[in-house]
RNA sequence: GGAGAGGUGGCAGAGCCCGGUUGAAUGCACCUGACUCGAAAUCAGACAUAGUCGCAAGGCUAUCGGGGGUUCGAAUCCCUCCCUCUCCGCCA
C-alpha cells in the first residue's frame, strides 16, 4: 500500500518531484531512479502474467480433455519447466516492488497549494493572533517552579518511580489536569458535535503504518516487550523472510504486537481502516482523552525542565473522516474547535500556518495553535491540527462510496491537538500565577474544580 | 491457561467431506431503466477490488483471514500464524 498513489506518482512525476522539493531537496531525490525501477517491474509482472496465462490454459485444457474421459497425460507435461520460469519472473517482480515501495514509504505527502514555502520553523507564517499577553507587575515565574513551591507537582517522585521525562501531580495540581479534560471533553461533544470515545493505548503495527508513524519513526515510539523472547525472534525471523511492508500490514499481528500510542490520532484514525462508509455518515467527528507516549530520542538536553516535553502526557484529540470536497473548510472548523478551548480558558495565543519545511511527515497543511507562555516569555505549540488529505486513508484504506456512484474513493483524514492537557496545565499555572505564588483558576474551569478559584499552597 | 466452533464479495449466507469454465449460488443493500404527477410496491437489467497490456474496444493476472506447501490445476487438501465466538479455569 503507497502512500502516495503509484499511478499519480508515474503521471506526474514532474509535478510530485516539483512539490515534494518545497519540503527540500533530498526529500524529491528519493524519488530519482523510480522510473527505471517502475519499468523493471512492470516488464516483470508482465512476463509473469503471460506465463501464468499459458499454464492456466494448459489446465483448463486438461480439464476439459479429463471430463470428457480423455487422456491428458500430454497436456499435463506441457507445463514442465513453465512452473520455473513463473517463479523466476514473479520474484523479478516481487523484488522490484519492494524496491519502490520502500522508497515510496519512506516519501511524506505532497504540500498543499497553501502552505507557505521555507525550510524551517522560522519560515512559518502567523495567520492570526489572539488575546493579548497579561502585564505582570512582578517576574513571571515558569511552571516547574510554581508547580513544585506550591506541592502540585513533583519531578523528584517521577525521577525515583519512572525516570527522566515524567511527572507526578498532587491534590489541585492533579485535579487541574482531570478538570481540563472534562472541560474539554464537554466543549467537543456538547458543542462542537464530536462523539467521544476511548480507545486502546496499545495498538499494531498495522495501525501505526496506517497513520504513517511506520515504517520511518519507530524510534518515537515505545513497543512492548513479548515476555516470550522465542515468540519475538519467531516474529523478526519472519519479517526478514516475508517481511514487505505490504504483506506485514495485512499480516495483523506476528506475535504480540503491540506499542503504546505516542496520539490518539493513531486509534481513532485507525476505527474506520478497512471499512467503506456511506457519504451520508460524513463528515465523522470523534473525539478522546488519552495518555500519549513518546519516547523522544533524539530530543536529549531539550526541554528538560518541566512539563513541556515528557514520555506520558495526555491530550484531547479531535479526529474527523470528510469527503475530499469538504477537506479544506473542514481543516478550519477543527482549528476553530481547538482555539475554542483557549479562548474559552483566556489563554492568550498565535495561529501559525506550518512552512513546507517543517510540515509533519503524513501532513498536506497544518496550523499550529503556540500558547503564550509568560514564565518563559515565549509562544509555544499546544495543538496542531493538520489536513491529511488521502495519504493516510490510503495507507490505512479508508474508502466512502460517494452518493450515486459505485466507484469507492478514499476518504481526507484530519486531526488536531483540542488540546495538550499537560501544556494547556501549564499554560494556566503561569499565565494565571499572582504575585504570591498562586494560582487563579478561570472562571470557565471553577465548576470543574469544585468551586475552587485559586490553588494555593497548602499549609500543613 | 484448557477444550471446542468459525473467518467467503457493501452486508447476510451457500460452496469445502468427494480439487477442474466458481470471481464464486441465493437474499438484501446500492445503481440504471420501465410503470407513476411523484414516491412506494412491482418488473427488467447492471453490480467486487487491485495490478498489468492496449489509443480504444477489450484482454490477461491476482485476490474466498495472512503466509507457505501439495498438484497440470486449490475457496476446496496439508502446514503455520493471526483473529472472532462458545464453554471451563483465573482475574480488575
Amino acid at each position: 500500500m503507497l502512500m502516495l498513489d503509484l499511478g499519480y506518482v508515474r503521471a506526474n512525476l514532474a509535478r510530485v518531484k516539483e512539490r515534494l522539493g518545497r519540503r527540500g531537496a533530498d526529500v524529491a531525490a528519493m524519488l530519482d531512479g523510480f522510473e527505471v525501477l517502475d519499468l523493471k517491474r512492470r516488464s516483470a509482472i508482465t512476463r509473469a502474467e503471460m506465463l501464468k496465462a499459458e499454464r492456466n490454459q494448459i489446465s483448463a485444457e486438461v480439464a476439459k480433455r479429463k471430463q470428457k474421459g480423455e487422456d491428458a497425460a500430454a497436456w499435463m507435461a506441457r507445463t514442465r519447466g513453465l512452473k520455473e520460469e513463473i517463479e523466476r519472473c514473479t520474484a523479478d517482480a516481487a523484488a522490484a516492488e519492494q524496491q519502490m515501495q520502500a522508497v515510496l514509504q519512506q516519501i511524506p505527502n505532497l504540500p498543499a497549494e497553501s502552505v507557505p514555502a521555507g525550510t524551517s520553523a522560522e519560515d512559518n507564517v502567523e495567520v492570526r493572533r489572539w488575546g493579548t499577553p497579561r502585564a505582570f507587575d512582578f517576574a513571571p515565574k515558569p511552571h516547574w517552579e510554581l508547580g513544585e513551591q506550591l506541592g502540585i507537582l513533583n519531578f523528584e517522585q517521577a525521577a525515583k518511580i519512572s525516570g527522566a521525562r515524567f511527572a507526578v501531580y498532587w491534590d489541585a495540581g492533579a485535579r487541574l489536569e482531570r478538570a481540563l479534560a472534562n472541560f474539554m471533553l464537554d466543549l467537543h461533544t456538547g458543542t462542537h458535535g464530536y462523539r467521544e470515545v476511548l480507545p486502546p493505548y496499545m495498538v499494531n503495527e498495522a495501525s501505526l503504518f496506517g497513520t504513517g508513524q511506520l515504517p520511518k519513526f519507530a524510534q518515537d515510539l515505545f513497543r512492548c516487550a513479548d515476555p516470550d523472547f522465542e515468540a519475538q525472534e519467531e516474529s523478526e525471523r519472519r519479517e526478514r523472510e516475508y517481511g514487505d511492508e505490504d504483506s506485514r500490514r495485512k499480516d495483523r499481528a506476528l506475535f504480540n504486537d503491540h506499542w503504546m500510542i505516542p496520539t490518539a490520532e493513531v486509534p481513532l484514525t485507525n476505527l474506520y481502516r478497512d471499512d467503506i462508509l456511506d457519504e451520508k455518515q460524513l463528515p465523522i467527528s470523534v473525539t478522546a482523552y488519552t495518555p500519549c507516549f513518546r519516547a523522544e530520542a533524539g530530543a536529549y538536553g531539550k526541554d528538560v525542565r518541566g512539563l513541556v516535553r515528557q514520555h506520558q502526557f495526555q491530550k484531547v484529540e479531535l479526529v474527523k473522516f470528510v469527503t475530499p470536497e469538504q477537506s479544506y473548510a473542514e481543516h478550519e472548523r477543527l482549528t476553530a474547535h481547538a482555539e475554542a478551548i483557549l479562548q474559552a480558558l483566556e489563554l492568550p495565543y498565535r495561529v501559525m500556518n506550518l512552512c513546507a519545511g517543517d510540515l509533519g511527515f503524513s501532513a498536506a497543511k497544518t496550523y499550529d495553535l503556540e500558547v503564550w507562555l509568560p514564565g518563559q516569555n515565549l509562544y509555544r505549540e499546544i495543538s496542531s491540527c493538520s489536513n491529511f488529505e488521502a495519504f493516510q486513508a490510503r495507507r490505512a484504506n479508508i474508502r466512502y462510496r460517494p452518493q450515486g456512484q459505485k466507484k469507492t474513493e478514499f476518504v481526507h483524514t484530519l486531526n488536531g491537538s483540542g488540546l495538550a492537557v499537560g501544556r494547556t496545565w501549564l499554560a494556566i499555572v503561569e499565565n494565571y500565577q499572582q504575585a504570591d505564588g498562586s494560582i487563579s483558576i478561570p472562571t470557565a474551569l471553577q465548576p470543574y474544580m469544585g468551586g475552587l478559584k485559586s490553588i494555593e499552597a497548602r499549609s500543613s
